[in-house]
DNA sequence: CCGACGCATTTTGCATACAAAGATACGGTG
DNA sequence: CACCGTATCTTTGTATGCAAAATGCGTCGG
């Protein structure tokens, strides 16, 4: 029988994946510091399984820049250099407007009933003042916006790219007041918005303001900090 | 003394390290065909180490898209399908003329030199017919554009992007002629000429062109080639 | 009191071992 | 001869074991 493809039973590695997702949150949601190192065996031992497939899924989260090695001992969730920081804010410029513009056009109705949901949610989480949660709902926006345009690399780039500046903001002990996280979600509403009346150069010209708007926001905070070097793997 | 960093005798994953670079290398070089199903035990005999790292590799090479399970049994090489084929020159149309933008305001003298090198490098395979080096050479074009650009995170998104697109071509069993991979390099010495003469409109312009002739050449080979089902990991 | 050396501890990196899940081969049966 | 069931074989996914390296600490000497 030709239409029913063999069910597929993937046998993919289970426990790295669900160590990788849980990793993930957890250094998403800000649980460990930048001083906290990442210890093998003690995430291991609180997902009730071997050292390998955290192994795993550490050498995978690391490869995408949100754990490094320090001193070559121990892993940490990794800090932005101020370059980096300025990158992902360019990269972030360069190609949101086009995933937007092609969200305006082609986005259907339950998608637009997703972002709505994701907007939501975080305003939701702005009212009891739940960060995490509410920097997650933002991905969950800029992905589906993603999403809609159709185009899975640039999504998933910029996915990862608002992980880390997300983790980064975490991480750096600050804390977003309701009232910023409220405006921060005025300006999603109105991408949204945008998007619904089907105006592409409108929707561009809002997410470009929108992130030199955080942009301008986050810089505050290397007022202070020296570029720290950067070991990036080619 | 401050200006000296601790020796930092890096104990990464050497074996892991090693073996990412040794598989991605054979990949690229099109030595595993989309038939080929590449086996932990027998990479990790060939390089004389044990599967474990071998394993931490693949499974890098897995999230990056380069390798996915097929079956739920043995990785292979991941072919692209209609869609994300579109999908990736798409990404490039909109990343590629910010990155050669800022490379035709910015680039240094080495860094010319650089591309220049990769452009010879790149010649000389033409000539001698080696595909899988001058498909590299152009990769490494297109990376030092980017490096000169600055931005990180962009850099390396172009760079895993042509290495599956050049990968798909590679395995699609298509064999580039020499004067199909002359002419392709003399649109990147065009492009290098207007980084030279510090034109970036001009520079953008013809890499959009590049991208585009690129896409109109490999979009034969989707002609009979039904679209597979995808499966992302988001 | 400070510094240096050495030991113990921690934690990683790699190898090996083992079990389960498909796949393959083969033989038996209708 | 075709088809089904079984047994074997392959290959993966996970666990465990072990050695090396770096860190921290304690102790000793100055």
């Amino acid at each position: 029988m030709q239409q029913l493809r063999p069910l597929n039973v993937r046998r993919v590695p289970r426990f790295r994946e669900a160590a990788y997702r849980a990793i993930k949150e957890a250094i998403l949601d800000g649980r460990f510091g930048p001083a906290h190192p990442i210890i093998e065996e003690d995430v291991a031992e609180a997902l009730q399984i071997s050292r390998t497939p955290v192994r795993e899924a550490l050498a995978i989260l690391q490869h995408e820049g949100l754990l490094a090695p320090r001193n070559g001992r121990g892993l940490y969730v990794r800090t932005l250099t101020r370059d980096e920081f300025v990158s992902m804010f360019a990269a972030n410029e360069v190609v949101e407007p086009y995933l937007v513009r092609r969200a305006a056009l082609r986005a259907d109705e339950s998608q637009i009933e997703e972002m709505r949901d994701a907007l939501d949610r975080a305003e939701r989480c702005a009212e009891s003042g739940d960060m995490a949660g509410f920097l997650r709902a933002g991905r969950d926006f800029h992905r589906l916006v993603g999403q809609a345009c159709g185009n899975t690399p640039l999504t998933r780039f910029i996915t990862q790219n608002e992980e880390r500046t997300d983790l980064y903001l975490m991480s750096s002990g600050q804390t977003l007041g309701p009232e910023r996280m409220r405006a921060s979600n005025e300006e999603h509403r109105e991408i949204l918005d945008a998007i619904l009346r089907r105006d592409p150069d409108e929707a561009a010209r809002l997410v470009i303001a929108h992130s030199q708007l955080i942009r301008r926001r986050l810089s505050e905070l290397f007022e202070d900090r020296p570029a720290t070097p950067e070991d990036e793997r080619p």
